[in-house]
RNA sequence: GCGAACGUAGCUCAGCGGUAGAGCUCUCGGUUGUGGUCCGAGCGGUCGUGGGUUCGAACCCCAUCGUUCGCCCCA
């Protein structure tokens, strides 16, 4: 039995759900390609050093949830995000003298992580980078992008835009000091998990959920006032432009990222409806992320997207398509059946084709598969040269010559996506 | 990795120590070729799995797997 279910954390989509799926990915696909991100596939699959070299051999992604294996000489990790393929890819295909490139990418990443809902080992994401920008304009596209990408699936009032700078490197560097200095005066008075954040990474003390940490983190010091003036002039300009396109954003100094190669600009659009998973979409500036892969400098910032998070929050799947049902009847109508349906299938209509038992069974079927119209194809018809043709909504039925089948069914098409 | 709750037919759940139930779904039928309503019949569960306690366990105990919620981390 236990062969029988999905690994832990994996889950089948059905169709239902699957075109919940189709509509996140193909909504995003496309407001990326008006912005001019073209689609890129990385492998699913990186040598290890990938991932460990950028995200950090401490970082809790490579220490404990990457799904590592050996093969030969090779150690190999399925992967856990998707902008470290991206900038491997660039470099691997020489890509770097095209700069600027705009990337939107789609798939499955892989993480060892405890399952809950919006968290599963194997999950979904879209994501964009826009490499070798390093103006502040970069980000405001960026984040208008995604905002946009959550505004045409129908979220604009379920989420809110929250926004941070880290500074550049000096400014970044200079905080964290501070902050260690700060915190290390009441490190015995901080909660378990945050004295280990001080040594590894102190800045996530900063949205630390523990009450008794939550009254040092009030009288922490801001990042904001740790900002050099070229890391301030940056994140203003960011600021401006978000607000010159009308997109609202909260400027939350507690939001911090945990790998050492991002810079200036973090954000995140997040939701009250998904519990403890509320971060929907976020991202922020890699500046630093090419140099940790042993390339060149190369500016950068993207962001990327649970799609099951975002799934639920979508709510409804569309209506699958109504096709047309045929109900033959009888061995020579069977034989024709076969024919019309492969006629109207190039006509570009939906086809159902019945594939035995009673009429009545197999009216069933025709409603089942919520078809709008079925043709009824006996003995009777086929002698006089005609198919009876029912709406399945107003249960009208009449004859129609086979020659003309095709022609009264076109009012059923449906219309072509814009 | 830590804490907690839950795990009975495809789905939603009842049963809480004495040999498995309901609703919905599904299949077939309600006479010769017509769906959605109605009526009838039927299929379907070793009660997550493995141990233990007991004369006897879906019901008690332990373990394990899975799901959900929170922590950690993150999309």
């Amino acid at each position: 039995m236990a062969t029988l279910s999905p690994v832990r954390g994996t889950q089948d989509i059905l169709p239902d759900e699957h075109r919940l799926y189709a509509r996140v990915e193909e909504t995003a696909r496309d407001v990326a390609s008006r912005y001019g991100y073209g689609e890129i596939s990385t492998p699913i699959f990186e040598f290890s050093d990938v991932f460990s070299r950028t995200l950090g051999e401490t970082s809790d992604i490579v220490t404990k949830e990457m799904y590592s294996f050996e093969k030969g000489d090779d150690r190999l990790t399925l992967r856990p995000e998707g902008t470290a393929g991206v900038a491997r890819a660039v470099m691997s295909n020489g890509l770097r003298q095209h700069l600027p490139l705009k990337f939107f990418y789609r798939g499955p990443m892989f993480r060892y992580e405890r399952p809950q809902k919006g968290r599963r080992r194997q999950f979904h994401q879209v994501g964009v980078e826009l490499l070798g920008v390093a103006e502040p304009l970069g980000d405001v596209e960026v984040i208008a992008l995604g905002h946009h990408v959550l505004s045409d699936l129908g979220l604009g009032d379920k989420v809110t835009l929250e926004i941070n700078s880290l500074g550049d490197s000096e400014s970044r560097q200079a905080y964290r000091d501070k902050l260690v200095a700060y915190f290390s005066r009441f490190k015995d008075e901080l909660s378990a998990d945050s004295k280990l954040r001080l040594e590894k990474n102190p800045l996530r003390i900063l949205d630390s959920k523990d009450e008794g940490d939550r009254k040092f983190v009030a009288d922490a010091p801001l990042l904001g006032d740790s900002l050099n003036d070229a890391s301030r002039t940056f994140f203003d300009t960011v600021l401006n432009g978000l607000a010159a396109l009308g997109i609202s954003a909260k400027v939350n100094p507690r939001l911090v990222r945990g790998l050492d190669y991002y810079s200036h600009t973090a954000f995140e659009f997040t939701t009250d409806m998904l519990g403890a998973q509320g971060t929907v979409l976020a991202g922020g500036r890699y500046d630093g992320l090419f140099e940790m892969m042993g390339g060149p400098a190369t500016a950068g910032i993207g962001w990327a997207a649970g799609i099951e998070r975002l799934t639920m929050l979508i709510g409804e799947a569309d209506a699958a398509p109504r096709p047309i049902a045929i109900v033959p009847l009888g061995a020579q109508a069977e034989a024709a059946a076969l024919k019309i349906a492969q006629n109207l299938r190039h006509a570009r209509l939906g086809v159902d084709l019945g594939y035995g038992g009673s009429m009545k069974s197999r009216m069933k079927r025709a409603d089942k598969v919520k078809a709008i119209a079925t043709v009824i194809i006996g003995d009777n018809e086929l002698a006089k040269g005609v198919a009876a043709v029912r709406d399945m909504d107003s249960g009208q039925q009449t004859d129609v010559s086979l020659a003309e089948l095709e022609q009264h069914l076109a009012r059923y098409r449906v219309e072509e996506k814009k």
